[in-house]
DNA sequence: ATAGGGTTAG
């Protein structure tokens, strides 16, 4: 491994310049959509025959359901319930786990889930799959482990046994929900059932130790894996080896893939992504070149994935980004670009200042097949701030069609108040008060810093006081920070006492911040503010 | 027929 130094602009040029030959060049159009599509046709036509048996509308609802049509799938659903059918067409459990699982496809997972009370509504008894469908649409849809729990237990209490893909749903959602110990729970009920345990039962467990840095946990995972017989696949290594590069251990990875064929698996064109994302992360570039040399003499293509990752964290110091337009490049090489690719791309550009060179990107997305996502539009409005266009920036905001979520907020609120504009966010105040977007901590922590940017002391305070139920970590942590950087000690520790007096503990980040306020006081601190600094952490750890 | 991995915005 070669010392953490960049390379020379050139050496990367280069490089980019070779990437050519590495990449994919078909631009395939999925077919299965049209496909599909003809299906559900046909079968709705045979409904529309004057005889039509259940079997036909259930298979027509399985068709809509592998087209994600979820309307449609409703509007079956309605005709086989209406009187003008013959009651031999009421919809039976499998009607509805077809029309949940379109509902599902179609994005609409919580319609999907009150599709399952209808059903008991009408009389339907539910059968073991129904049950495994609810349960995936709770877990792993909804994001919601504990409701998927009850399920469980709900199932097993009528006597459909759980099966082992049910206990693998929910034990994903709990992980994903920081849930370990829930997770865990169950992986040893799992194993006490005799259930057969698959990669896919260890890959969420593997995935929020390595989330943690935990290697060692890691480790012991994968070797009680291979001891039960359960044979770690290439998935299992890539979450491996994405912990490892977390913890930025690279020789290990280098070791693991090495040791690839004696462990009976195969990297894949995501095992390299993972390593060349992890290097580029640490500022090991040419390794990271390297190793896609190595991926391409392996016969593995760059994903877009693995572009998107190359461009954004590679391409920093390339002035290829001002000398040609790294997309015309993409697509003359044959490279497959999608959505993320563009948000990449214009993001660069304008934390560089190239605000024409964004817009040019924006509307070049426009005119391809590809569907900008709220992150394409935030990184616009953004620009259109950053460039002085506010009302510009309004209009996009304001576009039909355009939701704005969070971040959306958040950037507005910085950046008109750090343009002295905060008097024309009227548009966007609005639609938080009518609940259309809902603040979250970076929001309240913008506004603390806005407020006291812009002299309005007591208003960070009361912010901070009144938001949630009083005194929410971030905030005041954001709160202190101004507080002592601007002098105000007295009223900081004032500030202290009323949240201690509340009864909520001080986050370590608030310790953070006054350290690093009493740091930025000014370029050499005097001695008296170290010796005051050193009395306000006393009296926050309730010693002094 | 419902399941696991790598990326982007404040």
């Amino acid at each position: 491994m070669a010392a953490g130094a960049w390379p020379a602009a050139a050496v990367v040029r280069a490089a980019v310049r070779t990437l050519g030959r590495f990449l994919p060049r078909t631009y395939t159009h999925s077919t299965t959509t049209t496909a599909t599509t003809t299906t559900a046709a046909t079968a709705s036509a045979a409904v529309s025959s004057p005889a039509h048996s259940l079997d036909d509308y259930n298979r027509l609802l399985a068709a809509l359901a592998r087209d994600g049509d979820g309307d449609g799938a409703l509007r079956v659903l309605r005709r086989m319930r209406h009187a003008s059918s013959s009651p031999a067409c009421d919809p039976t459990a499998d009607s509805y786990i077809s029309a949940m699982s379109a509902l599902s496809k179609a994005g609409r997972p919580a319609d999907a889930a009150a599709l399952f009370d209808d059903m008991l509504a009408h009389g339907v008894v539910p059968n073991r799959p129904a049950f495994s469908v609810l349960l995936h649409i709770y877990s792993s849809l909804l994001h919601l482990p504990s409701a998927a729990h009850s399920v469980l237990l709900w199932m097993s209490r009528l006597g459909f046994r759980p099966n082992p893909i049910d206990y693998t749903d929910l034990i994903f959602s709990f992980c994903r929900a920081g849930r370990l110990p829930d997770a865990l729970h169950l992986f040893d009920e799992m194993r006490a059932l005799k259930y057969p345990l698959t990669p896919h039962t260890y890959a969420p467990i593997l995935k929020a130790y390595c989330a943690s840095g935990d290697i060692q946990a890691a480790d012991a995972l994968i070797s009680s894996m291979r001891l039960s017989g359960c044979h770690p696949d290439v998935v299992i290594y890539n979450i491996y080896i994405h912990g490892l590069c977390k913890v930025g251990d690279f020789d290990a990875v280098e070791r693991i893939i090495e040791e690839s064929s004696r462990n009976g698996w195969v990297p894949d064109a995501v095992t390299y992504s993972t390593f060349i994302a992890g290097l580029c992360r640490s500022g090991y570039v040419e390794d990271a070149f390297r190793q896609l040399e190595i991926m391409v003499a392996k016969g593995l293509q760059l994903t877009v994935v693995g572009l998107n990752i190359l461009l954004d964290y590679a391409g920093q110091d390339l002035d290829m980004w001002v000398s040609k337009e790294v997309l015309e490049r993409c697509e003359e090489l044959g490279f497959e670009v999608d959505v993320v690719t563009y948000n990449t791309v214009m993001d660069h550009f304008c934390k560089k200042m190239k605000w024409l060179r964004v817009l040019k990107l924006f509307t070049d997305l426009l005119k391809k097949p590809i569907t900008p996502n709220v992150q394409t539009y935030n990184i616009l409005i953004s620009c259109l701030c950053r460039a002085g266009k506010f009302q510009l920036a309004e209009f996009v905001f304001s576009c039909n069609g355009f939701v704005a979520d969070t971040v959306t907020c958040n950037i507005l609120i910085h950046e008109f108040y750090g343009a002295g504009k905060e008097g024309e966010l009227g548009f966007l105040f609005s639609d938080v008060n009518a609940g259309k977007i809902a603040p979250d901590t970076i929001t309240y922590n913008t506004l603390v810093d806005c407020f006291f940017r812009s002299g309005k002391r007591s208003e960070a305070a009361n912010l901070v006081r009144h938001t949630d139920d009083g005194y929410p970590a971030e905030p005041v942590a954001h709160l202190a920070y101004w507080l002592f950087r601007s002098g105000n000690d007295r009223e900081a520790l004032r500030l202290f006492d009323d949240i201690l007096a509340k009864g909520v503990p001080l986050d370590s980040r608030v310790f953070a911040n006054v350290i690093k306020a009493f740091c930025r006081r000014g370029p050499v601190v005097e001695c008296r503010d170290m010796t005051q600094l050193c009395s306000v952490l006393d009296r926050l750890l309730g010693i002094g």
